[in-house]
DNA sequence: GAGTTTGAAACT
DNA sequence: CAGTTTCAAACTC
């Protein structure tokens, strides 16, 4: 995955240049993930596409920066009512702000609500923003640890200028999570409201008495504490570590002291537990570093394939977040670029790349309220709603910033499956080299761009990342990524991309591999590379000094931009809908064959199974509704199609029933020692049953049984052979239960 | 697998 | 914009 320079991000089109929404990628490491399933509110509205309900949501914000309890706003709330609260950038004096909010799902209204990260009940919520630093232990300076002692807690951070920040929270701090774990039904958390302006770091630390005055009636005893570590850049182009630790501890039948503060612990929550229900965590991981670590000069975004990406929308910190997969460190998403760390998703139907966008942090210029009054300053924009959710999700696989081959799958395990484009071939659009010339508009987009919308102006960066890349998970995946506690997915959580690519959906364009290309003399840089043509890289191709990788950015980039040149709409899928109100459809510009009769490859139009139309300029053309040559071709294509499933649902089925056959005939393989104890597929019964199966294949070609039916009839005779072998292992087994 | 055909892309 | 060349895929043998 390749991210484009400032330079090349700038020059593509405002108007896909939304701002509104935010893009917050975070991480949600499996075993911060396992959370039951709770009855909650209606999920946030969310400007971007979405199947999936939100984990993370951001609210609007309103006015004020208090933090505030977990919110019965519709749009904020969550299964658990647990928030993470942002505030926009400029309701505190200073440029940046960050909100923190500790408590559990007492409602205040009228309370500022930049921004929510939802996480589901007994959860922690762990932010991670890592910059240049691999700051994902918390190890790094920037990682503000917030952990009590005592009845004080400990705020490490690093000022704009580098200086420690060490904040103490008032007796009050522990007091309402003990009082919780006695059972007291008005006992409050406590919230902890942590602003951090550059250079001057605000905390504000508050019991939930205090902030909610006579509120005093919990629905549930919970208390998150959130910790937000921020270490501003040292300088503009300088790396800034940003780490937000939300640690939540729900308990809904009160909270024992300790639980009160869930002990972080490098930048990590390390435990959160309550005596009746186990704390899980939430991690979200942000990478906001503005200069690349490991790269050379390269901008390089890897996600891991194993991490949905959340979009949230946080006015101050645009930027994505990436949501980990499970019981691994690996939840950060590293975005060096040369830009601010801001990212937006835009998101394109019909196309195939998704386009990140970084914009730069704007300074704010409001003045942020504390105290729970409401902020009617209209020149405050309230954050949007929060854009994370399943549908939006992107799955890039973790690649090293050096370069992209290098990417090395992380093994799913049972909890991570949600994303799988670990497979795919590596895809980039644009590399992030220095190209103002390039001025893509919305409509040159390779197929399948995903763009993020995102406000504002300045430096602005997109990431492009391929389309197999940046996965769009039902929603039923994410929902049981955050309400099960092992993470686990009992669907399949295969791309389930919505975009559609030349009239095949985008998971049936990824599924299919890609045809290599042969390219001898273009360098694979121009457009008579399919691979190129479609905005991929190549790979595993058996192309001729192809500049087609990450190894030639620059050169590829310039071959896009001559490409550009040429025809705006090059990247253009060429087969497009039809006119208004035609369904069918059809290319965008017309084939221009002569010799081929539009029945062959050759034709563009054929090829995408499609009839020729009106603009085609073909000549004898035979691809039309009516050409009984095309009928005749189509019958011959259908019944070859239909043949070639069959044999694929017949191998399907002979290697499931194999592999069913050898799972039951070793049950005992690990309790036995390592010994099986039930080999019946020896080589004589194999021999025996190929026996069976050449003789059924004889006897249908003595009686001219159609290969269909020959093949029917071989794969019944093999069932048979399997059901005896499985008959007579339950047999031996009976005979035999404990040595054999 | 080598050679030919074809039409889009690139070039003039 | 039209004609020509280049190119790689599709196709044939």
């Amino acid at each position: 995955m390749d991210v484009v320079s400032p330079e090349l991000n700038s020059l593509l089109p405002d108007e896909i240049m939304d701002t509104e929404a935010i893009a917050m990628e975070e991480e949600l490491p499996a075993e911060h993930l396992a959370a039951p399933p709770q009855s909650e509110p209606e999920p946030p509205q969310v400007p971007m596409e979405t199947e999936v309900p939100e984990i993370v949501s951001l609210c609007p914000a309103t006015t004020s920066m208090q933090m505030t309890s977990a919110s019965t706003d519709a749009q904020c709330s969550t299964s658990s009512g647990t928030q993470l609260l942002l505030a926009p950038s400029g309701l505190i004096t200073g440029t940046t702000t960050t909100s923190v909010k500790t408590t559990g799902p007492v409602v205040t209204q009228n309370l500022p609500k930049i921004s929510s990260v939802t996480v589901p009940a007994n959860h922690q919520l762990i932010i991670n923003k890592v910059a240049s630093a691999p700051a994902a232990d918390g190890k790094s300076p920037g990682a503000a640890v917030l952990k009590p002692e005592g009845q004080k807690l400990l705020v490490a951070g690093l000022s704009k200028t580098g200086q420690p920040i060490m904040l103490a929270l008032p007796h009050t701090w522990n007091k309402p999570a003990t009082t919780q774990g006695t059972g007291d039904a008005k006992a409050l958390p406590t919230q902890i409201k942590m602003v951090t302006t550059v250079g001057k770091p605000v905390i504000a630390v508050s019991s939930a008495s205090q902030l909610m005055g006579s509120s005093t009636t919990l629905q549930a005893q919970q208390l998150k504490t959130l910790q937000i570590t921020k270490k501003p850049p040292v300088s503009t182009a300088g790396p800034m570590i940003t780490k937000l630790i939300i640690t939540k501890a729900l308990n809904n039948k009160g909270l024992s002291s300790p639980a009160s503060v869930a002990p972080v612990v490098t930048g990590r929550v390390v435990t959160q537990s309550t005596p009746v229900t186990p704390a899980r965590n939430l991690a979200i991981g942000e990478t906001v570093s503005t200069v690349p670590q490991n790269t050379s000069g390269n901008s390089k975004v890897a996600i891991s394939p194993l991490k949905p990406v959340a979009i949230i929308n946080i006015s101050t910190y645009r930027t994505i977040y990436t949501v980990g997969g499970v019981g691994t460190s690996q939840f950060k998403t590293i975005i060096p670029l040369t830009t601010p760390p801001n990212v937006q998703q835009i998101q394109v139907p019909g196309s195939r790349f998704h386009y990140v966008r970084l914009v730069t942090a704007t300074t704010g210029s409001t003045t942020a309220q504390s105290g729970g009054s409401t902020n009617t300053n209209p020149s405050i924009q309230p954050a949007k709603p929060v854009m994370m959710n399943a549908a939006v999700r992107m799955s890039v696989p973790i690649i090293p910033a050096q370069s992209i081959k290098q990417v090395v799958p992380k093994p799913l395990t049972s909890a991570a499956q949600v994303v799988t484009t670990s497979q795919t071939p590596q895809r980039l659009i644009m590399p992030a080299t220095h190209l103002p010339q390039i001025q893509p508009n919305l409509t040159s987009l390779p197929p399948g761009t995903v763009l993020a919308p995102a406000h504002g102006s300045g430096n602005m960066g997109y990431a492009v990342l391929p389309a197999p890349y940046v996965t769009q998970i039902p929603q039923s995946a994410f929902v049981t990524l955050t309400s099960s506690s092992t993470f686990s997915t009992a669907t399949p959580i295969q791309t389930q991309a919505r975009l559609s690519l030349n009239g095949l959906s985008t998971s049936e364009a990824t599924s299919r591999p890609r045809k290599p290309c042969n390219c001898t003399r273009s360098q694979c840089l121009k457009l008579y590379c399919d691979c190129f043509a479609n905005g991929e890289f190549c790979n595993n191709c058996n192309c001729v000094n192809c500049f087609n990788n990450l190894d030639h950015e620059s050169e590829r980039l310039k071959a896009i931009k001559a490409c550009l040149d040429r025809n705006p709409v090059a990247f253009k899928p060429k087969i497009g809908k039809g006119k208004q109100g035609e369904s069918d459809r059809r290319h965008s510009k017309g084939c221009n064959c002569k010799k081929s009769g539009c029945l062959k490859n050759y034709c563009e139009c054929y090829e995408a199974k499609i009839m020729c139309s009106s603009i085609c300029k073909c000549m004898g053309c035979k691809n039309f509704e009516e050409s009984p040559e095309r009928k005749t071709l189509m019958h011959l294509a259908d019944a070859a199609e239909v043949r070639v499933q069959q044999q694929t649902a017949a191998k399907t089925k002979l290697s499931s029933q194999i592999s069913d056959l050898l799972t039951r005939t070793t049950p005992a393989v690990t309790s036995g020692g390592g010994k099986l104890p039930y080999t019946f597929v020896t080589k004589e019964v194999a021999e025996a049953t190929c026996d069976c199966l050449l003789e059924q294949t004889e006897q249908a070609e003595l009686t001219n049984q159609p290969q269909a039916v020959a093949e029917r009839l071989i794969l019944e005779e093999f069932g048979r052979c399997l059901r005896r072998i499985i008959s007579f292992a339950g047999k031996a087994k009976t005979d035999c239960p404990i040595n054999c």
